[in-house]
DNA sequence: GTTATTTTTGCGAATTGTTTCAACAATGTA
DNA sequence: TACATTGTTGAAACAATTCGCAAAAATAAC
């Protein structure tokens, strides 16, 4: 199994816990999920997991680098797995839509302000915030 | 005063606690302060005013465009008030220093990021975090 | 395998940041 | 003035997250 590996590797045993919400986390359907959503989905799955136990295990995948953590606007993280390439991303304040993107050009620049202002950047954060144009785009919350 | 004009003309009534929190957030010592922190201030200052009542006038403050809210990392909010033009912030991890930018670049590519993504662009926020080489830098928290 | 040692879990209680709400004060009106 | 309307307040409630701890698993040593 994959998923072992990738506990291993992250120097984390392989307990059943973290099996779920690696499994969780892997499913393409659930990019950008609420601690709290996870919770729910294990509970759905039958699983006896407190949301305590979700909590910890999410904070030791972010430490592991096996995920990243996001302060979208509204209060609670949100995780996503670090498969993919830095990117930032677009929130649709009216439907919650999420797309991600990358911009050479803003990275780029964000580095040479830190430069100018004396600074070694360690890490970002950029979210956009808007309304999207869809046709499906409606008030979910 | 100027205070009394400044709240009026956000449609609020002149009480108290507005004027002293309002007084807070104008200090340059006070910039991007927390509630919490406002709120040790008046106490220091020997006001009786409630840390909910702190809450209730930045939220207030915010939706009258007086000040403008930030979510640096870390969870809590942190506010400034609005006398400036737009700006983005580089934060220090380890002293905690703030620093204000603009850059027209960056502001130009993400409209047209989110032009590219059938989006209506109402706000945004970007934070830039680092530890800055200065002299004085050292950690404080 | 059996026992000892170390980790991890799940629960409840604690914390932290923030909002709600019923009581209180101010203002407007006749 | 008396009464209705509106605005403001602190205490309590709330939501997200973390902590403390004893029981359950996992791992190591015999
Ligand atoms: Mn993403
Ligand atoms: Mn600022
Ligand atoms: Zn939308
Ligand atoms: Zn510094």
């Amino acid at each position: 199994m994959d998923q072992n590996k990738e506990l291993k590797k992250a120097g984390l045993k392989v307990t059943l816990p973290r099996l779920k919400i690696l499994q969780i986390l892997q499913d393409p359907e659930n990019q950008h999920i609420s601690a709290e959503d996870v919770y729910k989905i294990l509970i759905e799955q039958g699983e006896e997991i407190g949301l305590a136990t979700v909590y910890r295990v999410l904070n030791q995948f972010d430490d592991a680098g096996i995920l990243n953590r996001h302060h979208f606007e509204g209060g609670k993280s949100v995780f996503e797995i670090s498969h993919k390439d830095h990117h930032d991303h677009l929130v649709c304040l009216k439907c919650g839509k999420v797309v991600e993107f990358e911009d050479d050009i803003i990275e780029e620049r964000q580095e040479l302000v830190a430069k100018q202002n004396n600074m070694k950047l360690t890490h970002h954060s950029l979210y956009l915030y808007g309304e999207c144009t869809d046709d499906n785009c409606e008030q979910l919350d």
